[in-house]
DNA sequence: AACTATTTATAAGA
DNA sequence: TTCTTATAAATAGTT
């Protein structure tokens, strides 16, 4: 691209690969990011030059990212250098990486969580609500879970309850047949004689014959009411 | 480059995308090769396409070193940490660079409950609030609304059965005052006759008492399993 | 930094 | 994927 063919060694004319450097500096970042565009890929790109200043690029600019990307994706590895402290020499270094590894977890994890959001460009906040909705997608099971859970139990008291009332139509009607086999010179009205008002127990789930004539007439309510996860619900609806 | 301009949008067919990234990829790692022979640099490169897969660069083939070069040049603090952590003395230095780091830490962890955005510009915020609002809105308000009306039902349920569980006790207190009104003589027992099996109509949810007996023997019985839109929430869990 | 003459890269097609 | 080719892009050397 040019003048003359490119020799694939350093340049030694400071000058020169001082120039070439920046325009191919740019160059390379534009490609970079070119590719990242047209081929939906993620890249990480960095640069020192000669004097060590740091150029970089990095799709959606969340660098942090997508390097821990990359240190996943070589993990088994590096477990293996991390596991193996042979020399006491390493510590240290292995010290740095560990620690640098934890912070970058660290900072994914407060990205995930919704954080860090300072330094965040546009494409960052994009990528961000991408994970948000990960993130949201499992509180959300999590949800679904409890609610389940909850429902279940209804169910539960609704079967206990059907078959309590199964046992007292059993009762009445047996009640109802000794009543008329012993004294069908008193009719008896079906309907209520006002004196009991009774509620039945069901908090326990106790269920079938011989246990609600002790405890009738406890006031032991179920809770019929909405249970506290659902309030939340319904404000969120609204 | 080619037959036609370069327009910087993500291209559509897979095919394409798929061709163009390996020979960009190819030119990237190549010019990425070049300024770095060139021009003495060191350039590390991360590409992942988008099945997730794969590609680096790194002069002289130590990617790791250079990443910790760059996370050295990204965090001042670990610049001081690695530079001598073993003596003595680093530790207040080591005391003083983590408790920046918390202080860091602690900052974006705001970010992520949603405080401290004042240096978010106006896109970033927008994107930000589109991401969570529109996250969760749709899929969950109807979520939740189906669990709503559902877990109402069940509960109307609920009550209606225990609704009729009162008035069956009445019931049968009332038969067994009238008994012990008429025959003292013959002491009858509370134990069942096994004579009727009675099960509770509840689908259409009468309550109260002058139903029962007439309808008393239907089979019909309330639907205790799962509704649907619980089964595919319970899929989705797995 | 701009300007070209050229070399390179690569999009499209096979 | 690889090769070919027409063209767009990059850039070395120059101004």
């Amino acid at each position: 691209m040019g003048r003359g063919p490119v020799q694939l060694r350093r340049i030694d004319n400071k000058i020169s690969r001082q120039v070439t450097f920046s325009k191919r500096r740019a160059g390379l970042l534009k490609k970079a990011h070119e590719i990242s565009v047209l081929c939906d890929a993620e890249v990480a790109l960095i640069v020192f030059n000669a004097k060590g200043k740091l150029f970089e690029y990095s799709t959606d600019s969340c660098m942090e990212r997508i390097l821990e990307r990359y240190e996943q994706y070589s993990y088994a590895e590096r477990q293996l250098m991390a596991s193996d402290p042979e020399s006491q020499g390493n510590w240290t270094l292995e010290y740095a990486k560990l620690k640098s590894r934890i912070e970058i977890l660290q900072k994914n994890q407060r990205h995930y969580v919704g954080q860090d959001l300072e330094t965040l460009s546009i494409k960052e906040l994009q990528n961000l609500e991408q994970q948000l909705d990960i993130a949201l997608k499992h509180i959300r099971i999590r949800k679904s879970q409890l609610m389940y859970d909850s429902i279940s139990e209804l169910q539960k008291k609704e079967r206990a309850l059907q078959e309590q009332n199964t046992q007292l139509m059993k009762k009445v009607e047996e009640k109802e047949k000794e009543l008329a086999q012993q004294g069908h010179l008193q009719p008896n009205e079906d309907q209520d004689s006002p004196n009991f008002l009774l509620s039945q127990p069901l908090s326990s789930l106790n269920i079938g014959c011989g246990t609600y004539q002790e405890e009738g007439r406890s006031q032991a309510r179920t809770n019929n009411r909405i249970p506290p996860w659902m309030l939340r619900h319904v404000s969120e609806i609204n």
